[in-house]
DNA sequence: GATGAAACAACCACGGC
DNA sequence: GCCGTGGTTGTTTCATC
């Protein structure tokens, strides 16, 4: 699994993944080599799948976000998959969950305005016929972790 | 606002953040030193707001992830104000939204399995005395868009 | 695995267009 | 606002322990 090291190295990279190798190594009290070998092993192992730049919403032109929760009829695979892949083609959609419980979809936007989210909803979404029910939620807030740190797969420890 | 290039580049650097300036240079055939010129306008604008590492969930012992649908009671400032900073302290929790409509948050998180997330709502949510309801639905998929591009200011072109 | 040094490549401030 | 250059810094490989 993950060492002290690892989970230190993840930690630092999430926060911020442009730190230096040498940083990083300094951080971490190791010699820049032995800090690349980690890192590279971490990316190997595939626990570090990649390095995104954050952007922000609003300065997209995006300043209301919104969760609309989707039924669909019948919610057989064909179904399914078909809607899942529309809905994640529109550029109003950021995320896209498959859930199970009332509704099969939560689709996660990021809009212009509260207008832009109605003829969203009534333009692209509820002129499909495979949708039984619509639900939206405005977003108010989104608070999203910078760092998720790995828990440990012994259950009796988990806090 | 965002122009060609700049669109151009934040593209670019949210699929990956490590492209080298020379790289990006090349890419939207342009010198070095003016694509290190945007990309610097571009972080002092605001419209790029950091770097992270992205992280596989599942390597980090999480391969449950849920969507908790939670109401409060009463759902005033102070209630939903304290109850937001502790469930963004939870280390199950990765992301909350606060919410409009029939539920006041929803939380999404990511577990080890099943089981913990049992335990997750028994022994740490459904303790506090301000919860009206809870409704869990599982991520069966998330699909998360790599790349958000602007929305143009006008509504008429939205699409 | 960890280390240190040396070749290599990228960054970035500046002056000119 | 865009481009080329040159000094500076960081990365990466390799021999060694």
């Amino acid at each position: 699994m993950l060492d002290e090291l690892d989970s230190a190295l993840v930690a630092l990279l999430q926060r911020n993944a442009r730190h230096t190798n040498r940083d990083l190594a300094r951080a971490l009290g190791i010699a820049p080599s032995t800090c690349l070998e980690r890192v590279r092993s971490l990316h190997a192992r595939g626990v570090i799948t990649g390095h995104h730049a954050e952007v922000s919403l609003p300065m997209l032109g995006r300043r209301v976000q919104a969760l609309v929760a989707v039924r669909l009829r019948p919610p057989n695979r064909p179904v399914i998959e078909s809607f899942q892949e529309f809905v994640t083609q529109l550029p109003e959609t950021i995320s896209v969950f498959v859930v199970s419980g009332a509704e099969d979809f939560l689709i996660h936007v990021a809009v212009r305005d509260t207008e832009h989210l109605h003829a969203f909803i009534l333009d692209h979404l509820t002129q499909r016929r495979e949708i039984a029910d619509v639900r939206t939620s405005v977003v108010f807030q989104h608070m999203q972790k910078a760092v998720v740190e790995p828990l440990s797969p012994d259950p009796s420890d988990a806090r």
